[in-house]
DNA sequence: CGTCTCTGTCAACGGCTGTTGACTAGCAGG
DNA sequence: CCTGCTAGTCAACAGCCGTTGACAGAGACG
C-alpha cells in the first residue's frame, strides 16, 4: 500500500482541513468553532476553507461523514451487541489525538439549527436505520431508544461532566449501562394484548409541528 | 409576597424579562437567543436587560431557576415514580400561556460553554441530588441514569425530531419508555457478589477478539 | 509566447453580538 | 431650591463571524 499514512504535512490541504474540522467539532460546538480556528489548524487561509466546501455547514457535514464512515456500526451478533456498545462507549475515556468520534460531534453540536439539520440526517441514515435492521425491528423504536440512551449518557458524562458518571472502567456504572442496553435490545415491541389501542395509531402519517425558526433556508 | 398572577402587562419589568427569557431559551439555544430578542418580548430596552442581571449568563441562570423552582421533582412514591416520569414526559401542552420547561431549556442549550456551566450546576443540585435521595441510593448512579435517559430521548424527540419518537400518546413508545425507567429504578446497584447469571455479562475479563479494528492509525 | 485552471492568499465587507457610559423621567426627603 | 435614588432609554463601541472579490504562483496545453 502506498498511502498507509505518510505524514500530516504532506497531506493535501482538503484532507487536512477535514481532519482539523473533525477534531475541532468533536471538542467544541458548531458555534464555538470558527472557520479561522480550523484554517489555522490546517495551516491554510480562512478563505480557502470556505472556498473548498462552500459553507461552514457543508464542511461540518463532510467532517461528520468522514468520521462516521470509518466507524462501522456494531457488527457483532445480536447477543453480543450490548457488550459491543458498552465497550465502545467506555473505550474512548482517555482521548489522545485521534479522538474525533461521531458521538462527540453529536454531543457537542446538537444545538445550532444549522448543525442539527446535518446531524438529524446522519443520525437517521447512518445510525438508526442500520441498527434497526440489525435488530430486525419493523419500527425503529428500539434502535432509536438505544441511541438516545447512548447520547444522553454521553452528554451527561462528557459535556455536563456529571459526577456519578466519572467512574473508572469496570465499575457499577459500566455494569448498569450494559444491563440497560441489554434490556432495550431484548424488549418486546409488540403491544400487550387486550390493553389500549385498537390499531388506529400506526396507520396515518401525522404531521409534525415544526417550531418557528428564525432563518430557515433550504439546503441543496 | 407576590401572591397571585395579575396580568402580563402589569407585571414588573424584571419578571417580564425572566419570563420572556425562559420562553426563548426553551425554544432556541443559548447562542441563538439574543438579548435583543428577549428585550423585545419583554418590551424593554436591551441595555436594561443587561443592567438588571449583569450578564447574559446570569439571566440564563435566573430564567432556568425560575422555571425549575415551579417544577417540583417527582414526589410520588417509588412505586409510581416511573409512571409519574412517563406522564410528565409525554404530556403535551404544559401550561396555558407558556410552555417553558426545564427539560426544554436543557435540551436546547447544553452546547455553549457558558450555558453549560449553569446547566451543570442546576442539574446536580436541583435534579440529580433530590432524585437520588428519593431513590435511597448511596451513589447518584441510578438518578443520573434516569435523567440521562430522559434527556437523550427528549433530545431525539424534540430537537432532532427522530421519526420513531413522533408517535402519539399511549403507543408502544410510551410503554417502552415506561419499562426502561422502571427497570432503572428497580436496578440493583450493588456489585455482583458471586457469579452472574450467564456468560453474556461482563463478569470476567473477556478474551474475545476485537471486532476488526482500523489498525494502523497510530503513527504519531 | 498566451491562456486556462487549480491551489491558495490577502484584505475587507456587512451583520450580529454582549456590553457600556451618558442621559432622562419620576419620586422622595430635607 | 438641591440632592439622591431607582427605572428605564439611547446610541455607540469593540469584537467576532461567515462570506466575498481580487489577485498571485504554478503547471499544463498548444
Amino acid at each position: 500500500m502506498t498511502g498507509s499514512k505518510p505524514s500530516k504535512s504532506t497531506l493535501p490541504a482538503k484532507v487536512r482541513i477535514i481532519e482539523a474540522a473533525a477534531a475541532r467539532f468533536s471538542r467544541y460546538s458548531y458555534e464555538e468553532t470558527g472557520l479561522r480556528d480550523i484554517a489555522a489548524d490546517a495551516k491554510v487561509d480562512v478563505a480557502y476553507v470556505h472556498r473548498c466546501f462552500g459553507s461552514k455547514e457543508r464542511l461540518f457535514a463532510q467532517a461528520l461523514a468522514a468520521v462516521s464512515s470509518q466507524e462501522q456500526m456494531v457488527s457483532s451478533s445480536r447477543d453480543f451487541m450490548a457488550q459491543a456498545f458498552t465497550e465502545e462507549f467506555f473505550r474512548k475515556r482517555r482521548r489522545g489525538d485521534g479522538d474525533a468520534h461521531p458521538l462527540s460531534i453529536f454531543i457537542r453540536s446538537l444545538t445550532s439549527a444549522e448543525a442539527r439539520r446535518v446531524l438529524r440526517k446522519s443520525l437517521a441514515e447512518d445510525y438508526v436505520r442500520p441498527l434497526s435492521e440489525r435488530l430486525e425491528d419493523s419500527t425503529s423504536l428500539r434502535a432509536a431508544l438505544i441511541l438516545a440512551f447512548l447520547a444522553g449518557v454521553g452528554i451527561f458524562r462528557d459535556a455536563l461532566e456529571v459526577d456519578a458518571f466519572q467512574e473508572p472502567r469496570g465499575g457499577r456504572f459500566e455494569r448498569l449501562f450494559h444491563d440497560i442496553i441489554t434490556r432495550i435490545i431484548e424488549m418486546d415491541v409488540a403491544p400487550p394484548k387486550g390493553r389500549e389501542l385498537v390499531g388506529s395509531r400506526i396507520s396515518g402519517v401525522q404531521k409534525r409541528r415544526r417550531p418557528r425558526r428564525r432563518a430557515d433556508l433550504d439546503s441543496e
